[in-house]
DNA sequence: TTCATCCCCCAAAACGTTTCGGATATGATT
DNA sequence: AATCATATCCGAAACGTTTTGGGGGATGAA
């Protein structure tokens, strides 16, 4: 590997000259510098980033921490696409990325501080956390520049970006609504995660604009799984047999509820009408396909990136985002015939 | 942010033995070891990795390189999964991550050499590149650390992991000959791919080895994409109504044959039985469900990248790795009733 | 001639580590 | 008393950059 040095040397010059030629500063004649990128060229020089970075205290790298990186994403493919996002325009930018995982595990050993700090990133974008999660708090009281997927919560260098979750759970709602159903049931996400609560806010305001009370045991936890939204909407559906429509806070819930239904021998969606929430693959090729409220992923990678990366440059600016999502109509919504 | 300086200051001794105090070597007193740990406990001091690295040019760091990262990858998760499987290993070892993502755009501006040197990985771990990428060639000449992913190829410096795709594909086939099909297609996937010649050797040996005749024209060219896979199939059936059965070589491009195949009007499985390649979640959620061959991706990247490392470190030993595939029945399939 | 301006260039310091080659003190051995 | 081995410690160099604070020469003006 050639170095400045050596590059200075065969120019004839001090590495002071040849480091502010290849930088493009003007106190360099032109016909020296072009020089310089020859013989650079040449010896196929490429500045040690890891000296430059010791210098310049500027590593020009962001990292994803990302919690519970785990096998089980693939179904929904949440951090894939973030994943895809963040890439793409730290790419652009001229940002490297640094996958940075974590589990309940690794969290014992190492605060926050010190799993960012060692890895010499400027900035971190945090996907997939929940909100009782410890290092939540300390991420708010820090002061490395990081921006929060899906959790709204701001301090002075930390931002966020999410979804308008509200808004996409009352038209998914609405939707139902104006297919003529009364009794609606909601398959919630678990509370250690923002969006349940804006979900449910969104599928009440709904509701309520349509005049309809809201009914509290009309609402279960299907924790955002696949499983566990199975069994409770089996017994939601046994417990209250004149619920004719569903909306679930995930479609990977959805997907559950939809086999619940089937087992119990509900005809869909004749018989119950499912919406769901993220427009994940699956939903698609299910059967019946689900109809769902899309949201962007890849988008909300990209948009927190580029929010971090302004925050990196001193670019003064909001440090907050809301995507807005799109409604999705498939075949597992229908009138209500009752 | 505490330096070794600092540390050394407040203790009263000199860098030197802060840093071999730190780093466990024997020539440093006990007591004075607790004590400088106490302090750096104290300081919250933690190395700066860019400094040891620049001296010690060790990085501790692997990259992952990308071919086409994108958004569509969502679909099979290939790289998700071997990500999952990377990361994982790369974080029980005590490595770093970095992600680095290329396209044919890129390519043009930047050499592999150059790509990698810049980002100080120790080694790379190569996913998505075609055969007839031109970065190949060169990963096969430079002498940087390099595992790759289903191209069986290996240099000075090169090793691979890849799943047995032969063994996996004859398999499917079997299971569709055992079933009593004569005339059993194959969708397979573009020509860029090793592992497409050899699923497609797979499907010749199984043919064989019951005595059935190869017959070039029941195979063409998915290219591992769906819609393509759909029109191919399409295509493949009205010429060859005497198929009964298909083997294809993914299951994305499976998806696609299934949804020809309805649009014909032929009931799925009686009238064609289908067996896919990779057992992607979609697999499991289709109607019907997918009989097809599992490969397992996170274990594709767990392998690589103890691969990796045992090269970094020195361990001479095997620098390949291939993996078994998994059967897996599920609703596709069924005997020959003609 | 003298002085101020540019234009180019450079030496040296700094970043925060690790490591090499001693240095000092202590105690044991001869 | 002299020598030697051992246990601890340390100064300084090295890694490859960027940046600071000039320095010298040419040019133009006074």
């Amino acid at each position: 590997m050639a170095t400045i040095r050596d590059v200075a040397k065969r120019a004839g010059v001090s590495v002071t000259t040849v480091s502010r030629a290849l930088n493009g500063y003007s106190d360099v004649n032109e016909k020296t510098r072009e020089r310089i990128k020859e013989i650079a060229k040449e010896l196929k020089y490429s500045p040690n980033l890891l000296a430059r970075s010791l210098v310049m205290k500027k590593t020009k790298t962001i990292g994803l921490l990302v919690s519970g990186l785990k096998i089980e994403g693939s179904k929904d493919n949440f951090t894939y696409e973030v994943l895809c996002g963040v890439n793409d325009c730290a790419g652009q930018l001229g940002y490297e990325l640094v996958l940075i995982s974590t589990d309940s595990q690794k969290q014992q050993e190492k605060t926050y501080n010190q799993l960012v700090q060692e890895r010499k990133v400027e900035g971190i974008i945090l996907q997939g956390i929940k909100t009782d999660d410890p290092y939540l708090e300390e991420v708010l009281k820090s002061d490395i520049p990081c921006i929060l997927i899906d959790i709204p919560m701001e301090s002075d260098s930390v931002g966020y970006v999410t979804t308008d979750n509200k808004d996409g759970a009352k038209s998914a709602v609405t939707h139902l609504l104006d297919l003529g159903h009364k009794h609606i049931g909601m398959i919630n996400g678990h509370s250690q995660a923002f969006v349940s609560q804006e979900r449910l806010d969104g599928y009440q305001e709904a509701l309520q604009e349509k005049g309809i009370a809201f009914n509290g045991s009309y609402v279960v936890d299907g924790a955002f799984l696949e499983e566990k939204a199975e069994t409770e909407t089996a017994k939601l559906l046994q417990k209250h047999p004149e619920l004719t429509a569903l909306f679930c806070a995930s479609d990977l819930m959805a997907m559950g509820a939809i086999r619940a239904a089937k087992k119990m021998g509900r005809k869909l969606p004749e018989e119950l009408s499912i919406v769901g929430f993220d427009n994940i693959i699956l939903s698609a090729y299910s059967t019946p396909s689900l109809t769902t409220i899309a949201q962007d992923r890849y988008q909300l990678g990209f948009e927190a990136t580029k929010l971090l990366t302004d925050m990196l440059e001193g670019n003064k600016g909001s440090k907050r985002k809301v995507l807005n999502t799109t409604f999705i109509k498939r075949e597992s919504t229908s009138e209500n015939h009752n």
